[in-house]
DNA sequence: ATGGCCGCCCTAGGCGGA
């Protein structure tokens, strides 16, 4: 099965860019965050026009929201209100026997203080939800899960291009990092980037808009990320960051990753 | 060293992103 995961901001603005991924690709499901379109205003028709017949979304006007995009029908769909909230942000399929959990983690605000900061928190409480949602709702040893999404944290030191500048830097604090490990090892997830790419090498996924030259000067991070049950390591075949797709015309600030994984 | 952009919305400046 091949996957893609990409934050595509804005899903009717980025049409094109999604319809030439497809294209170039070919991907058996793709998962999307910042859709920022309500459910009726989704562009159904196209999608469904590329072979992507199969289609669970869960949007609101704005903000946030998630597609799964699929070649392959889905055996369960399902949406979740994490930490009591309707506003889009988990989402999952079942396809072919694999519970695919598609994700767009608060991003936190400015301030990495929860007692000044509401949107920090909300971001902290979301990772602890997930932490113990994983393994109350799976076997990690028989089931085989698929995490995937904009995840908003980089964890390790080469996941940002400086780590001492972005210490203080919400999606590469030190709370941050210990809540996104901590939900991690409860269910002994697989960081499959990581498996592909050494954590000695620079490794990034998002680009900063404000970049002139985002190439050139390189400042990213990575925010987006592909996790798999243990079940599911073994199967890892192939790994890209499409980093090209930040190269079009009005590109999204995140770049799609695409794995492969037979199951 | 710093500031630098983008997309959305009851079309225009504010919010959110990260």
């Amino acid at each position: 099965m091949k996957l893609v995961t990409w934050n595509i901001n804005s899903v009717r603005l980025r049409l094109p860019l999604l319809l030439q991924l497809m294209d170039e690709y070919s991907p058996d499901v793709i998962c999307l965050q910042e859709t920022k379109c309500q459910d009726i205003h989704f562009p159904r028709e196209e999608i469904e026009a590329a072979g992507y017949t199969h289609i669970h979304i869960k949007g609101m006007k704005s903000y946030n929201g998630l597609a799964v995009l699929s070649k392959i029908p889905f055996e369960e769909t399902d949406i979740y209100e994490r930490v009591g909230r309707d506003d889009c942000r988990h989402i999952s399929v079942k396809i072919k026997g694999v519970y695919l959990h598609n994700l767009y983690i608060p991003a936190g605000g400015d301030e990495p203080d929860v007692t000044i900061n509401e949107k920090f928190a909300h971001k902290l409480d979301f990772v602890d939800e997930l932490t113990s949602w994983f393994p109350n709702t799976y076997k990690g040893s028989e089931d085989k899960v698929i995490a995937v999404g904009d995840f908003n944290i980089a964890p390790l030191e080469h996941d940002v291009w400086s780590h001492k500048q972005l210490l203080k830097v919400v999606s590469h604090t030190p709370i941050e990092v210990e809540k996104l490990n901590a939900m991690k090892d409860a269910f002994s997830w697989v960081d499959v980037s990581r498996e592909f790419i050494p954590e000695n090498e620079k490794c990034y996924s998002w680009w900063s808009y404000r970049n002139r030259d985002w190439k050139k000067s390189n400042r990213g991070r990575r925010l987006d990320h592909i996790w798999v049950s243990e079940q599911l390591k073994n199967g890892l075949k192939d790994h890209e960051i499409l980093s090209g797709m930040r190269d079009q015309e009005k590109p999204s600030d995140h770049a799609p990753i695409i794995v492969e994984i037979a199951l």
